[in-house]
DNA sequence: GTTTTTTGAGAAAACATTTTCTCAAAACCT
DNA sequence: AGGTTTTGAGAAAATGTTTTCTCAAAAAAC
């Protein structure tokens, strides 16, 4: 008795296996099999259900299809940092071009969580099969809950802290340590770290290099800073508090994150320091901007599009296979000189 | 007879709505209204039953949650554009700000799609209850895609082209031609746009307004100029084949993002013209860089922040209401001075 | 020409939940 | 106390699909 009413209201009520079978006059389970190319079927019939398909218009609804499989068929990219800090991230581009396209290869979808609510709620109901997590900071409580969800998840980003997960990370202490070595190289003695906010992992592995580095090579660290966040103002902000303190000052700095360099140059500019004569300065991830400024950014350069790519095959591969891959791969980074360093002047 | 082997094998099972029914000793319609906070069920109940939850740590599915629902429950956030174009839009960060903090405090998830064939995935498969389509270009297939589905969409920031559908757009006409009378005001008489991919909304909006008011002011229109994309580059090489071609020269230009503005104060310093004594620049946009350049950039600012937190609200009154909302919201921009920008020379 | 194997397709169970229907028990009224 | 209303909760249908089970018909083997 419903049914005359449902034939009435055309089109937008929604259409399902049912209503192809009917149309099609098989069963349901026939629709599906030519649905998901089924061998064991007739290839008449499945000429008849294909055009009974595409004369209704007929799309399978995914979440239904994924219910019995027990998966749903979607990752979650999931940070807790706010958005401006995501897209100053030196890498965050790169790496999300990364997942992207493997991700347009796969049949999964992309779930994007921004802030721990939003994850919490993404993970509580079942709603992704495996999770990506990016720009962790070392209070933040949630990699203990993916931890001991049994949802498969790998990590972009922070090496040390992570025991029994699968790790992609930049070489950030390699990198790190390569520019000190090349400013030594042209001359430099001086030499200090504009590094990120203490709880990010990423702060922790620079200064861990730098200190290795500049122990290794006999230097003398001057005028180190820390910023409050990786982005320009703070950059900005911390080379005034410093300077305007009268501190000493190095003759080049190795800086976080490319936008901390551009605030860092601005704060230079403003005092009248000189880059690169009186000041050089080395930058972290080079972002397309670096090149472009005046003069273009001394950086330090990694394949993080292929990191992206390399952590989303290996999450795809773990929900698909439904076993645990561990295993850490770091990315390498190497310094591109351009015109923001040169051999101090004395 | 199943039964005993999953009480062997602890928590990784999933467990359902039934497995609480039964520790509860209730069935599993009661634990569903507990869930929903339905009023009908006996306090001494509802604690035994939150008890069994809170023991079992059951969380419900939300896929299975909203089948009978005919929702699913997920917003996607749509575009065709390459991240680094993506990411490389001047205003893409601050909406998406506006955008993931409306989606906190709601109950939808966020869906990503970054190419065309994922968001027919998501389209077709019922995956999502609602679009908001962004960086719409000319030429691209789905917004008719979209605008056949009946699916409840927004777009933001592609004005003119859209009949039937709630759009929130920047006002960038009225924010180029503020542009032109501001550099007007200070005396430029020839004024050049360097505009984007002709494709692109944006572009056509930045030039009806910048006509339009050379129009008005009876100026003229001096070296315009039309970058490949948004960025760095494009705006780096599209004066460079100008300038080497011998091509006459404004006094001002303004730019269609501040990524274009940068890449052009790039060649403008390699060609040894001085920003802003010989040429004034104008971005567009207002990127956190703009204000730490050197000169720091003027540039035309607006509340895009709002804008997508608007854009979102709206799409979820749409998705619950089950209503269609038509209205087209433009957010005004203004132009912010800063150091691009000056009276000309003679 | 009968028996065996293969092929093809329907019926029904399963996935996790909500919702409607239904009915028994408790509470209220006179 | 007998009848009516309210309350509470179970049973079953519904959501859209896949999958397992089952069986009939066609093809192959003898």
């Amino acid at each position: 008795m419903k049914k005359q009413v449902k034939k009435k209201t055309s089109a937008k009520i929604p259409v399902g296996i049912v209503h192809v079978a009917k149309k099609a006059g098989v069963s349901p389970a026939t629709v599906s099999r030519v649905l998901n190319d089924n061998p064991t079927v007739d290839p008449k019939i499945r000429e008849i259900v294909k055009a009974a398909i595409a004369e209704l218009n007929y799309r399978p609804h995914f979440a239904a299809r994924n219910l019995p499989k027990g998966q749903t068929g979607n990752l979650a990219l999931v940070t807790a940092r706010s958005s401006p800090v995501i897209f100053a991230n030196p890498f965050f581009s790169k790496v999300f071009e990364g997942i992207g396209s493997v991700l347009d290869e796969s049949p999964f979808n992309l779930m994007l969580s921004l802030t721990p609510s939003q994850m919490r709620r993404l993970m509580d109901s079942r709603t992704v099969d495996g999770i990506i997590l990016i720009a962790v900071r070392e209070n933040d409580p949630y990699l203990e809950e993916v931890e001991e969800m049994e949802l498969p998840s790998v990590v972009i980003g922070a090496y040390r802290r992570i025991s029994q997960m699968t790790v992609f990370c930049p070489d950030y202490e390699g990198g790190v340590a390569s520019a000190v070595k090349f400013l030594a190289g042209i001359g430099h003695r001086r030499i200090g770290l504009l590094d990120g906010p203490p709880d990010s992992y990423k702060s922790g592995e620079d200064r861990r290099g730098f200190e290795e580095a500049i122990r290794q090579l006999d230097l003398e660290e001057v005028g180190s800073l820390t910023a409050e966040e990786f982005l320009e103002r703070d950059g900005f902000l911390a080379f005034c508090s410093h300077f305007s303190e009268g501190k000493p000052l190095p003759t080049a700095y190795v800086v976080s994150s490319d936008h901390l360099a551009i605030g860092l140059l601005k704060a230079t500019g403003d005092f009248g320091i000189k880059v690169p004569e009186d000041l050089s300065i080395v930058g972290f991830g080079d972002i397309p901007i670096a090149e472009h400024l005046q003069p273009p950014l001394t950086s330090i350069h990694g394949d993080l599009v292929e990191m992206g790519a390399e952590a989303a095959r290996t999450l795809i591969q773990m929900v698909e296979g439904r076993k645990k891959i561990i295993k850490r791969v770091v990315y390498p980074m190497q310094v591109v000189e351009r015109g923001t360093t040169a051999p101090p002047k004395a």
